[in-house]
DNA sequence: CAGGAATTGTGAACGCTGTCAACATAGGGG
DNA sequence: CCCCTATGTTGACAGCGTTCACAATTCCTG
């Protein structure tokens, strides 16, 4: 019997179910067990390939700021930074899209940035959103629309200001429709006046 | 026996129990058993004055945004609005008080602003540290501190950078000592030139 | 091509958890 | 004085993460 006693690829499986698990009902309320009945398979095989139920979480955590990254990525492909106004849209194309994917993957962005899955190790600097928008910002100035003297110090304002606006709508505290606002302030107060 | 069969207030020791144990080891690893246990209470008691678990939770993390709005309170109260150089203190006092929150109760600010205490209830006009905040950036208006033509969205921006530099330090994805180049860069971004 | 080793699965068990129902105790108002 | 309500206890249940001993499969080596 069992003619597939080996499964062939439980830990990715177990990743997939897992995700599909957290976008449905949040990291929380996702158990290990509860994982491995919808792969059919006992709860202990999962020992084999994850140290414990956080070690599966990460993973899952992983395809999360993966999929953000994603989209930031789809935007910069969709801007070539070839003109000023190229660099206003990929500037304010990526926090829309950060926003968004926080919108509609609020339990995903929640265990990704959550206690589990501790960013502390990988820096800043080589994770992907980040680094996108801080080269957004060189662009910007690259093509003389930062406001003068100010560059300095904005990577950490505009990261804060965006991951920020992010939890805030994740927690409820703000509503969606708060968000073409938000991008808005944000570019009048980075970026030269564009009405010139 | 049992002289002190009732306890007599059971619902706020249990909350202060909860909030050592949160401030101790984290919202996650809290049991309602360990805190039952450690007031020599049977677990059982609890829901006579909880609901289940979350609801108990959702008490301590009230605690906690009490406990950062007290800090706030203080700022306030060490600096009198009646001169300009106040109102750029208490701005930058206010956001300092918060990233300080988020540096040393680190787990009561993650259970705070959790999944569990969903903010969504209580409208961000009426929550003490969002609304302090507002009335700072009134403060500088008033003394004709803020960029003109700026004071619109402010809000959301001073509010969602705050809280995010606070998320980014509580996932450990920036060092403490990130702190005041953010504040200097804020009051910097938001505030007319103060080297006149 | 045989056979042992490494990999990857199973099953039963442990202690812990949140929660509930039935019951016991205490204190206050008719 | 007695009952009612508030508040506590006891015991039980299902579900959880995790471990251990063991079985099936695959792979490498000789």
């Amino acid at each position: 019997m069992s003619r597939t006693y080996h499964h062939g690829a439980l830990a990715e499986a177990m990743v997939e179910q897992g995700l599909s698990s957290v976008r449905a009902q949040g990291a929380d309320q996702v158990s290990l067990r509860s994982i491995a009945q919808a792969l059919d398979v006992s709860p202990s095989a999962a020992y084999n390939h994850f140290a414990d139920k956080d070690d599966l979480l990460r993973a899952v955590g992983a395809c999360g700021l993966a999929a953000l990254d994603e989209r930031m990525a789809r935007v910069l492909a969709a801007h070539p930074a070839d003109t000023a106004d190229a660099a206003r849209a990929r500037f304010s194309g990526l926090g829309r899209a950060y926003l968004a994917f926080a919108i509609d993957e609020t339990h995903l962005f929640q265990l990704t940035f959550g206690p589990i899955c501790a960013v502390k190790e990988t820096p800043p600097e080589e994770t992907g959103p980040f680094c996108k928008l801080m080269s957004a910002l060189d662009d910007l100035d690259r093509w003389g629309l930062l406001k003068p003297g100010t560059r300095d110090g904005l990577d950490l304002i505009v990261w804060a200001g965006t991951h920020g606006m992010a939890t805030l709508l994740v927690e409820g505290a703000v509503p969606p429709d708060t968000v073409d606002g938000f991008i808005e302030s944000m570019s009048r107060l980075v970026m030269v006046d564009s009405t010139s």
